[in-house]
RNA sequence: GGCCCCAUCGUCUAAUGGUUAGGACACCACCCUUUCAAGGUGGGGAUACGGAUUCGAAUUCCGUUGGGGUCACCA
């Protein structure tokens, strides 16, 4: 049996898309789940498109997403290897060199539009003279031209979709080297996915016009093929591909909103795929264990973020509190300034996850949540103060009453204020919206927040009858 | 437009040719409740259409319609 070898095979152009990252999961869990092998070739063959960073920030998407790789190749190291191969198909009659400049190809496409005909290579250096355009290559630009097939069919084979067949006279003699010497797509795809003995070539739907080209290629340069797995697209809520005006798109823009890996992992794993009638929450073992490409669905699936808000909720509330803990850390540090991260910091995130876990979906809402810790409420009108009471006076009363039972309490935390609190009720004979609306209203001063006894044992006892003391000095 | 792919609740999906077509998100109602959530219970909601094959079709075949992708010296 062959070793499984798949790759991960981006361009740097940017940050990773999520359609790309579902990609490289399914490469991921597939070598895993064989015990084969996982490869990340980055294709920087386009100069144009080159963006700084852009090889370091899909290695950031892969680490953050848990997918590591086995073997790195970047093609703009490797040209030489594929003007080898482009020149043995020149030598053996497969592809040759055309001279027409940019110019020359956008006037035959604008004649033939105008014609209403297809546009298309015209085929117009085909059968050029090997002498003269071995001559010519010395001083004019050109790029080099696969022979394509002009007759007859050409069957390919998806492993989800089966037998597609082609007709050839549909296929043109399309570019395989570029005039700055480097090969398209096409081409260094073929040659790499060869020599680095790539198993199983799983990648987005999209690619699935072009297999044609990539199976002549095989078939020119007699190589055996791997299998190809085309995966369904990820569509936007309105049918379209997935982009930026649909709101994110990259990875990074998930984290920035407050998504968390297990959640974007198996939110993305479900999307194109599914095990069983029952199973939606996985670990990655798990997924590793069962993952199958036969299992991959043939039509697109639409991104549904109520789901992933809904999978990134669950996992919050699931995972232990000190692992929240350190993305909460991690998220306020990016997220607020530093004056407030300091005050924050002073106290413990542990329970502060505690306190926001079951009211999170992403970690963006416990921002929200905490903002009381460095918010320090401030009123406009004493009516702000009392809202949730009878009256003035019953509130400087309650406010009075549990600053007393507060400073009673000797082991401050979270179950012997909101028993103490519950106790101070009941002797009073207070509504819980008198006493702990009113609380709410002068500990965080916010319509939404955390339950007030987490908020006061957070706060601690010191913190808390300050608030209480200031709102009471205030009516 | 040519070519290619696809078609089960609004969405993600399950269903060796035989199920009251299952689950999840979302939605609605009720319960719980200090706000917000979470949780619990229940509910509405789908095989695009038309033929053919078959005792029997979501499932196989053909057509129609619809959607998507692709047609660059981008990947």
């Amino acid at each position: 049996m062959k070793e499984t070898r798949v790759r991960y095979a981006p361009s740097p152009t940017g940050d990773p898309h999520v359609g790309n990252i579902r990609s490289a999961i399914f490469n991921w869990l597939f070598a895993r789940n064989q015990k084969g092998k996982f490869i990340l070739r980055i294709e920087d063959t386009d100069q144009a498109r080159m963006v700084d960073d852009g090889i370091q920030k899909q290695k950031d998407a892969l680490n953050w997403m848990g997918l590591n790789w086995d073997e790195v190749y970047i093609q703009s190291e490797r040209i030489e290897i594929y003007t080898k191969y482009a020149e043995k198909l020149i030598d053996e009659d497969k592809a040759y060199r055309c001279f027409a400049t940019q110019q020359e190809l956008d006037d035959l496409r604008n004649k033939q539009k105008a014609a209403g005909k297809i546009t298309r290579y015209d085929g117009r250096y085909r059968n050029y003279d090997l002498d003269l355009s071995q001559k010519r290559s010395k001083e004019d630009p050109f790029v080099i031209r696969f022979k394509s097939p002009q007759e007859g069919i050409t069957k390919c084979y998806d492993e989800i979709r089966g037998e597609i067949t082609f007709n050839n006279k549909e296929l043109d003699d399309f570019i395989i080297m570029k005039s700055d010497g480097f090969p398209t797509y096409h081409f260094a795809n073929v040659v790499d996915d060869h020599l680095m003995n790539i198993s199983h070539v799983m990648r987005a739907e999209e690619w699935l016009p072009s297999l044609p080209k990539h199976v002549n290629i095989y078939k020119s340069l007699d190589w055996e093929m791997p299998l190809f797995v085309h995966l369904p697209m990820i569509l936007a809520s309105d049918k379209t591909k997935l982009s930026k005006r649909h709101g994110a798109t990259s990875i990074q823009e998930f984290i920035n909103e407050g998504y968390i890996k297990p959640a974007m992992f198996n939110f993305l794993v479900l999307l194109g795929w599914a095990l069983d009638d029952k199973t939606e929450q996985f670990t990655i073992e798990e997924l590793i264990n069962v993952f199958n490409i036969k299992k991959i669905s043939k039509s697109p699936a639409i991104f549904n973020k109520q789901k992933l808000d809904w999978f990134n909720g669950k996992y919050i509330r699931e995972l232990k509190s000190d692992e929240i803990a350190k993305e909460l850390d991690l998220f306020f540090k990016n997220s607020i300034n530093i004056k407030n991260y300091n005050i924050i910091k002073k106290y413990n995130f542990v329970d502060i996850a505690n306190m926001i876990k079951e009211r999170s979906k992403t970690l963006k809402d416990s921002l929200m949540l905490s903002e009381f810790i460095y918010n320090i409420p401030s009123f406009k009108s004493k009516e702000e103060v009392y809202a949730m009471c009878d009256d003035i006076d019953q509130c400087s009363y309650i406010l009075k009453s549990t600053i007393d039972c507060l400073n009673k309490i000797d082991d401050f935390n979270i179950e012997t204020v909101q028993f103490e609190l519950k106790n101070l009720m009941e002797e009073l004979n207070l509504k819980p919206k008198n006493l702990l609306g009113t609380l709410r209203i002068v500990i965080t001063n916010q319509k939404i927040s955390p339950p007030v006894f987490d908020c006061i044992s957070i706060l601690g006892k010191k913190e808390s009858v300050n608030r209480i003391s200031s709102a009471l000095d205030f009516i």
